[in-house]
DNA sequence: AGCACGATTAACT
DNA sequence: GTTAATCGTGCTC
């Protein structure tokens, strides 16, 4: 076993995009719920949300209750609710009083699989964790866990490193669901997915199920 | 009033 | 196997 390395401030204390690219490949741990089991899995997309500029971002609000967390400083989670029924996680990035976050839409489960497998009632591995809100439902991810500092000893929800993906492994597209949202941040491809982990796993999955 | 979505269903190939 | 359409749900401003 090497040294697990958390990521750190700074880490996410830089451009949103570089955030959000270079949070491909690392690891997504959830602890302190399920009778101590940890849940983890690897970050295969992510989306930028940059300023209040950026009409896509809640930021453009400007300072609400909401998107409070997205003002303060880097490393902590925003978690919001939509649509009625769904969670979404993301990280701020930048430094205090710039709003800007990193959401994540997808992740390769590495641990935990019988755990999640019992969250996601039972449907099959390929859908656990393929979109933003099935990954807070399957890590029991909600409104408990905004403002989290990602950082702090102890937290419930952190990251570690854990691949380095080539640009080759990457592409960028346009953002999801923004159908309303006026150009260029409609198009902007600001969204970061990993074409196929599967050639990057190694060792690096444990727990039962996984294969 | 309007959503940074997901589950389900229906209609394809 | 895939894509397209529908709509529930409750928080936000």
């Amino acid at each position: 076993m090497s040294a697990v390395k958390r990521l750190v401030r700074s880490f996410f204390d830089r451009p949103t995009l570089e955030v959000a690219r270079d949070l491909l490949g690392a690891r997504l741990v959830r602890v302190g719920r399920f009778a101590g089991r940890r849940l983890s899995g690897i970050i295969v997309e992510t989306e930028a949300y940059i300023g209040q500029e950026d009409l896509g971002c809640h930021a453009k609000a400007g300072l609400t209750p909401r998107t409070r967390v997205m003002f303060g400083p880097p490393g902590h989670a925003y978690v919001y609710f939509t649509y009625g029924m769904h969670w979404m996680l993301n990280f701020v990035t930048e430094a205090a009083g710039k709003p800007a976050a990193v959401l994540v839409r997808g992740l390769f489960v590495t641990e935990g699989a019988s755990v999640v497998a019992l969250r996601r009632n039972g449907r099959p591995r390929k859908i656990w964790t393929d979109g933003p809100a099935k990954l807070c439902q399957a890590f029991g991810i909600d409104k408990r866990l905004n403002g989290t500092d990602l950082c702090a000893p102890g937290a419930e929800v952190f990251l570690e490193k854990a691949l380095s993906l080539p640009e080759s492994a990457v592409t960028t597209g346009p953002r999801v669901g923004l159908n309303n949202v006026p150009e260029p941040w409609k198009s902007i491809p600001w969204r970061f997915r990993v074409l196929d982990i599967a050639p990057f796993l190694r060792d690096n999955c444990t727990g039962e199920g996984v294969q």
